[in-house]
DNA sequence: TAATAGGTATAAGAGGTGATTATATGTCTA
DNA sequence: TAGACATATAATCACCTCTTATACCTATTA
């Protein structure tokens, strides 16, 4: 059979002391213990490590090349003890955040400010992808955990609700006349609407529901973030549909407005992915925390 | 308290079959010891290192964190102690031998080049003294061995005699006349005689010698080396004491010739000396084999 | 010289603990 | 739905390591 490794850490500690009773007291055994240890080390190599003399023992040159590796090992094995503490404490380590820069913008920002500067030195990187793409680079591992638009059918996923989201349309100067206006689904159809890109979780889903109400959408313009729909309704080009969450700052500088419609779109979720039955990090289960509370 | 180092072997393991049955076959255990001690690792660590899945378990984050470490842990401790053996099988090592250099030349040589012939891994050093100063080096750990010329007192010294020699006088062409001659010590002193320097143990040991048989020597030249003895004696400077068995070819070649005394000088013998109480290298324990035998 | 202090070796016994066996549980596959 | 294959859990046992006690050795010191 093999050697056992503990006498390795026991003969370790002897050839830093030089002394059987002094690496005895530091490894918190008896003398007996560590001369024992030694012996069987030196007894399964078959060879003599140590010569033992009146005032303690020297490592011999066999001894002393061995010492060579041990020392490296043991440390290793220290440091690598030290790094996973540290890692616990979030110390060290990489956070990998997959999220859809629609809500890495304007929810996720603010918490991953709050815990870098709680813990700056856990590395963040940050994947930008579409909802589809994020649960599989999940199951790649290549994010430890995503931030996603629900909902989301995949049974290998756990899911987790963290925020509520209102879609809402909203116009701007241009369109003034409309504010205080009720409206329903049917009149909207007489506007150009602006959406997100028909790739996109959100834009799927209103496009939907409204489908489901019997609504057949045909947007007049379709663009790549959620800042363009902003800006162009804004600048009058039509009917933006938006995140209510997400547009907080133009509705109260008064640039944008909400339109009034008879029937709200139900609100939807943005949910934290992860892999069923994996654990997740420390550091990415400390960030978790920070959203759900 | 530490960790089990033995934890670690089996973390190693573990990590390299992704899986607990396969490891625990491997390691020559059984997959709940191996599942136990897993957890016990996590447990002590305060984290998860694996998840496991219905076909193995795959290493988390910190996981892959630890084994960077354990991995080149293991891996040294393996090569260590794969050095030692081949150590043991005298495949690598070396060989610190102290030796007069009147020995090294006419006695040593022909045992170091077969040594070395058959052991060309070992590191040969070959280090010239005085028998006192070989002594003290021995005590310093600076050689192994040392191949002295007796007698030596020294109770710290363990003493292998390994060979006779015998010292005896000769002259060259010039005082060819004392060939088949039989000659007294006290006759020696009408010579010019040609001696070691008195730092040498052989010089002291003849010297001792004939001064207990009354005889006081007063060398008309001392010399550093066997060599120049010889050479000296044959261009007919004096009659040299030098080893019967160092001067083998001079005599059998006929350029030297050997006194025809009365009495001869006692036999004394060229000793191997080592550390009383330290077990010798396996390289050095061989070298003394070849020696002895 | 005797005694002390500090080191290692040895003997014997006890206790702890890691391995085994047996079984449960879960998941994927046929 | 059964079977194969993975890990988890529970309980028992045997080994083996550590401890205690003691011996022995070598320096140092009174």
């Amino acid at each position: 059979m093999s050697i056992r490794l503990e006498l390795y850490r026991i003969f370790d500690k002897v050839a830093k002391c030089q002394s059987f009773s002094k690496a005895a007291n530091e490894l918190y055994m008896t003398q007996p213990a560590v001369s024992q240890a030694i012996m069987q080390l030196e007894h399964e190599l078959d060879i003599r490590l140590f010569t033992r003399t009146p005032k303690g023992v020297n490592l011999t040159n066999e001894g002393k090349m061995l010492f060579e590796y041990t020392n490296s090992a043991i440390s290793l094995l220290d440091t690598g003890e030290k790094r996973i503490k540290e890692t616990k404490n979030l110390q060290a380590g990489e956070l990998k955040i997959g999220v859809s820069d629609t809500i890495s913008r304007y929810y996720l920002l603010p918490y991953l400010e709050r815990f870098h500067n709680d813990y700056p030195n856990i590395k963040l990187k940050i994947i930008n992808r579409t909802t589809d793409e994020l649960c599989n680079l999940l199951k790649l591992g290549e994010i430890d955990i995503g931030i996603c638009n629900l909902p989301i059918t995949d049974d290998s996923l756990k899911i987790q609700k963290c925020k509520d989201i209102q879609d809402i349309f909203v116009f701007g100067e241009k369109y003034k006349y409309l504010i205080s206006t009720v409206i329903t689904y049917d009149e909207l159809l007489k506007y150009p609407l602006i959406f997100l890109d028909n790739r996109s979780k959100s834009r799927q889903y209103v496009e939907d529901y409204l489908f489901s109400k019997g609504i057949k959408i045909n947007p007049e313009i379709e663009l790549g973030s959620h800042d363009l729909l902003l800006e162009f309704a804004k600048i009058g080009l039509g009917i933006a549909c938006v995140v209510k969450e997400f547009s907080k700052e133009y509705l109260l500088a008064g640039t944008l407005y909400e339109i009034n419609l008879v029937e709200n779109i139900p609100k939807r979720n943005i949910g934290i992915c992860s892999l069923k039955g994996v654990s997740l990090s420390p550091a990415s289960e400390k960030f978790v925390d920070y959203l759900l509370v």
